[in-house]
RNA sequence: GGAGGAGUGGCCGAGCGGUUGAUGGCGCCGGUCUUGAAAACCGGAGUGGUCGAAAGGCCACCGGGGGUUCGAAUCCCUCCUCCUCCGCCA
C-alpha cells in the first residue's frame, strides 16, 4: 500500500510512475483528491460533534454530582449522539472507500525500472555458464522423466486432477536432496535463518503482503474457514513480523524456508499445459529479508546472488532479466528475474524472481523498526525472492544433464544427498517396487 | 468437539458506568548530586488520525467487531487468542 500523505503530496507524480506499469495501474486514482477531502471534511464535522458530548459528559457528571438537574442537557445530547452516529457511519464508509482505493494500487516502480509492457522488454543483467551442447536432440523433462519411472502425471490426475505431478523413487529423492542442499547452502554459507511455518495462512497474512483482496482468485482457500493454503513462503515468512516494532539492530533479518506452493492458475488455461512449469501445487525455498530502508538495494542485489549460488553450484546455465515496469509485479519496486536454461525447449526460464517492496507490504502489514538514535518509528523495507523454485531446478537438472541412453547425471554438489548416486537410470516403469 | 478461566501501555499489574490515556512497580530517556558510577531525588516519555505556518488543539485506541447509555477499559452480544479439565488424535 502506499503512503497516504505520499500520494496526497505527489499525486501526479504517482499516477506519472503508476502508468509506466500499464494502462490500468492507476485505476481509481483520479477519484483520490475528492475522496481524500470528502473524508477530511466529514471527519472534522463528527470529531467537533464528538468533543462537544465529552465536554457536554463532563459537565453532566459534574451536575449530577452536586445534586443538580441535567436532563436538559441529557435531552440534548441524546440528539448529538444520534447525529454522531449517522455522521460516523458515512466518515467510516468514506474512509474504508479511500483505504480500498489505496489497497488496490500497485507498488510505484522504482526509478531504474526500465520502460516495458512485456517480458521481452526485460533487459538482461548478466549470464553465467554456458549452453551444454547435445550430440543427439535433448528431450523435454516430462519424456525423459515418465521414460524413467520417476514422474507420474497419469496416477496425479487420478488421485487428484490436472497440473499435479507424482514423483517415484529418484524422482522423488531428487526432490528432497534438491529441498536440504538449498536449505544447507543458505543457512551455512549465505546468512540465512531456517523457518518451518504453517503451510496455511488467514487473510490477514495475505493482505499483509497484497495477495489480498485483489487476487484471491490465485488461490485456494479452505472451506468454511478463513484459511488459505500458501502460494508462497513469502507470506507467512513476512507476516511473521506483522505489527511489530523492530529494533535498529536487529536488520537485515534473513530467513529461508521450504514450503510447498498452491496457486489456482486461474486464467492459464492451454499455458504450459506438459511437464512441471506450472503446477498447482509445487515446492520451493523462499528467501526473505527484513531490511533498513537505506540498506534495501544492497540487500537486494545480494539475496539475487544468493539465489544464483545454487545455480552455480548446480553448474546450470543461467541469465538474470530485470523486469520492466510493466512486468513487476504488484507488491514490488523492483525485481530480477533469474532464468536457467531448459534445453528441450531451447528457452530460458524463470526460475527465480527477486524482489524488493520497499515499505509496500511494511505498511499494509504495519511492520516498523526504530532508527537507533531516533524516537519515530518508520516502516521496514521487505524483500523476497525464490532460492530457488524446486520442480523447476529438478527439471532443469533433467534436461540438462540427459545422456544419449536417456540416463541423466546427478550434479556432483547433490550427490551427497542422494547416497552417493550419479546417474539416474530407468526403472521400471511406474510400477511401485515392492 | 464439550465445560470453565483469562486477555489493560516495552514488561508485570490495579481499575464502584462519569477529569482514567488510564494508579502502582520494573525497565527506558533527561536532569540534580558524584572524579565517575551506583543509590537517592526531580522530571519526561504510547500509537494512529485530523486541524494548524508553527506553537499547540481536537478525535480515536484497554484482544477484534457490534450493542446498551447523555457518557463504556468497566454492562450485554459475537468472534479471535491463550490457560485448565474432559473427549479425540499423530
Amino acid at each position: 500500500m502506499l503512503d497516504l500523505n505520499y500520494v496526497r503530496e505527489n499525486l501526479d507524480l504517482v499516477a506519472r510512475r503508476l502508468a509506466l506499469r500499464g494502462p490500468n495501474a492507476a485505476a481509481g486514482l483520479d477519484r483520490f483528491r475528492e475522496l481524500d477531502a470528502e473524508r477530511r471534511r466529514s471527519l472534522t464535522e463528527v470529531e467537533t460533534l464528538r468533543n462537544r458530548r465529552n465536554t457536554a459528559s463532563d459537565e453532566i457528571a459534574r451536575l449530577k454530582k452536586n445534586k443538580q438537574d441535567a436532563s436538559a442537557l441529557i435531552a440534548e445530547m441524546k440528539q448529538v449522539s444520534d447525529r454522531i452516529k449517522e455522521l460516523d457511519e458515512r466518515a467510516k464508509k468514506l474512509d474504508a472507500d479511500l483505504h480500498e482505493l489505496l489497497a488496490g494500487l500497485p507498488n510505484v516502480p522504482h526509478q531504474s525500472a526500465p520502460a516495458g509492457s512485456t517480458p521481452e522488454d526485460n533487459p538482461e543483467v548478466r549470464r553465467w555458464g554456458t549452453r551444454p551442447e547435445f550430440s543427439f536432440t535433448p528431450k523435454p523433462h516430462w519424456e525423459l522423466g515418465e521414460a524413467l519411472g520417476i514422474l507420474d502425471f497419469e496416477r496425479a490426475a487420478k488421485i487428484t486432477g490436472a497440473r499435479f505431478a507424482v514423483y517415484w523413487d529418484l524422482g522423488a529423492k531428487l526432490e528432497r536432496a534438491l529441498q536440504n542442499f538449498m536449505l544447507d547452502v543458505h543457512t551455512r554459507q549465505n546468512g540465512y535463518t531456517e523457518v518451518l511455518p504453517p503451510f496455511i495462512v488467514n487473510s490477514a497474512a495475505l493482505f499483509g503482503t497484497g495477495q489480498l483482496p485483489k487476487f484471491a482468485g490465485d488461490l485456494f482457500k479452505l472451506e468454511g474457514h478463513d484459511f488459505w493454503l500458501v502460494p508462497t513462503a513469502e507470506v507467512p515468512l513476512t507476516n511473521l513480523f506483522r505489527g511489530e516494532v523492530l529494533d535498529s539492530d536487529q536488520l537485515p533479518i534473513k530467513l529461508a524456508a521450504f514450503t510447498p506452493c498452491f496457486r489456482s492458475e486461474a486464467g492459464s488455461y492451454g499455458k504450459d499445459v506438459r511437464g512441471l512449469i506450472r503446477q498447482h501445487q509445487f515446492q520451493k525455498v523462499e528467501l526473505v529479508k527484513i531490511a533498513h530502508p537505506g540498506q534495501s538495494y544492497a540487500e537486494l542485489e545480494g539475496m539475487t546472488r544468493d539465489a544464483e549460488s545454487i545455480l552455480q553450484k548446480l553448474n546450470l546455465h543461467y541469465r538474470v532479466v530485470e523486469l520492466c515496469a510493466g512486468d513487476l509485479g504488484f507488491a514490488s519496486a523492483k525485481t530480477y528475474d533469474i532464468e536457467v536454461w531448459v534445453p528441450g525447449q531451447e528457452v530460458f526460464r524463470e526460475i527465480s524472481s527477486c524482489s524488493n517492496c520497499e515499505a509496500f507490504q511494511a505498511r499494509r502489514a504495519n511492520i516498523r523498526f526504530r532508527p537507533a538514535g531516533g524516537r519515530k518509528t518508520e516502516m521496514v523495507h521487505t524483500l523476497n525472492g525464490s532460492g530457488l523454485a524446486i520442480g523447476r531446478t529438478w527439471l532443469a537438472i533433467l534436461e540438462n544433464y540427459q545422456q544419449e541412453d536417456g540416463s541423466v547425471l546427478i550434479p556432483e554438489a547433490l550427490r551427497p544427498y542422494l547416497d552417493g548416486a550419479e546417474r539416474i537410470t530407468p526403472r521400471g516403469r511406474l510400477a511401485a517396487k515392492s
